[in-house]
DNA sequence: TGATTCGTTCGGCTTGAACCGAACAGAGCG
DNA sequence: CGCTCTGTTCGGTTCAAGCCGAACGAATCA
């Protein structure tokens, strides 16, 4: 690798460590998660270890959480023994797409929930007359809220990259 | 207010303080932007040290942080002398689209300057020769994503959620 | 002008996250 | 069977965040 190359090598993933921290993941994460994006081959948690100079028991731990976040991929099968090997998923509107889906969809969809559940326990009593019912005005315009944003995010999903940007530049209001 | 709307408004506020922790925001936060997204009037400080049982120094804190953030509103103006009051801002869309626009934009277009930053230094000397340019292939691809996802932030942050849903349900592959 | 009320700021406490080193368990190899 | 290498787990340390109470400056009111 040249000179210049491993200058910007570092640049980018010094990027990436800060990204990490805005998203709320620790910059190790972020760290690991650049090392292997720029590795030609899979990369065994020794060799992160090298890499990274982090310590073995946090790469342990960070290759696990950004494994179940679905930013990198383990690939415990083929040969090479007993050596579990990390590569790095770079296609990163799949990254996004598996956060939305995993996480904010998952949040808009347990929070909708709970307030069906509060305004169920509310319409049977209150009934026909909407006198005091202020609670009752603001938690409907919540579901109805949380309804969109859970119909939205379910589209998004479903898009790709250039699906969703072909849809918002071709929208005509 | 009824027994049942006590209830269900509780439900509510502590599913919002649920919510708050996933999106990086205090408990505390959740809580007071509940008590705010219920109340019928502005409400100031003390009122809310009253209504939430923190400390006023929290309440003082997590308000400008609230602030800050767009998901209340600081009415120092009107009447009412020294008092300081807020209110929630209740259309959550509004805030979505700040979110977007104050953070994830922001970050987009930081680490995608950063990275172009990083190819520059990269594409002066290496030229031509595209042999041992692993690095410049993969930040070049970065470089593509980051752009992609710059725009379609800055698409979707220049509609409302209605037209938005519109947008994807509309949209034919 | 005191006295009160309001909002901010400061220092301290507590808790949890990030990271480390060491100990451990299992698989392969001599 | 030892020995080595791998990956996980466990305790410990450090540091930042959340929250509190107290102190403070400014404005209002009696």
């Amino acid at each position: 690798m040249s000179e210049d190359a491993e200058v910007a090598r570092e640049r980018v993933i010094e990027s990436l460590e800060q990204s990490a921290e805005v998203y709320g993941l620790s910059r190790s994460a972020g760290r690991i998660y650049g090392v292997l994006y720029f590795a030609t081959d899979p990369l065994s948690i020794p060799e992160l270890v090298e890499r990274t100079g982090y310590a073995k028991s946090t790469v342990s731990n960070v290759t696990r959480t950004l494994t179940r976040v679905g930013l990198i991929r383990r690939r415990s099968s083929d040969g090479g023994g007993r050596r579990v090997r990390f590569t790095a998923e770079r296609e990163v509107w799949f990254i996004v797409q598996d956060v939305f889906q995993q996480y904010v969809y998952r949040e808009l969809q347990t929070t909708h929930r709970e307030i069906r559940r509060a305004e169920r326990g509310l319409g049977d009593a209150g009934g026909a007359d909407d006198a005091g019912g202020v609670e009752a005005e603001r938690i409907r315009e919540l579901r109805e809220t949380y309804a969109d944003l859970r119909e939205i995010v379910e589209l998004v999903s479903d898009l790709s990259a250039a699906e969703l940007r072909d849809a918002l530049e071709s929208y005509e209001r």
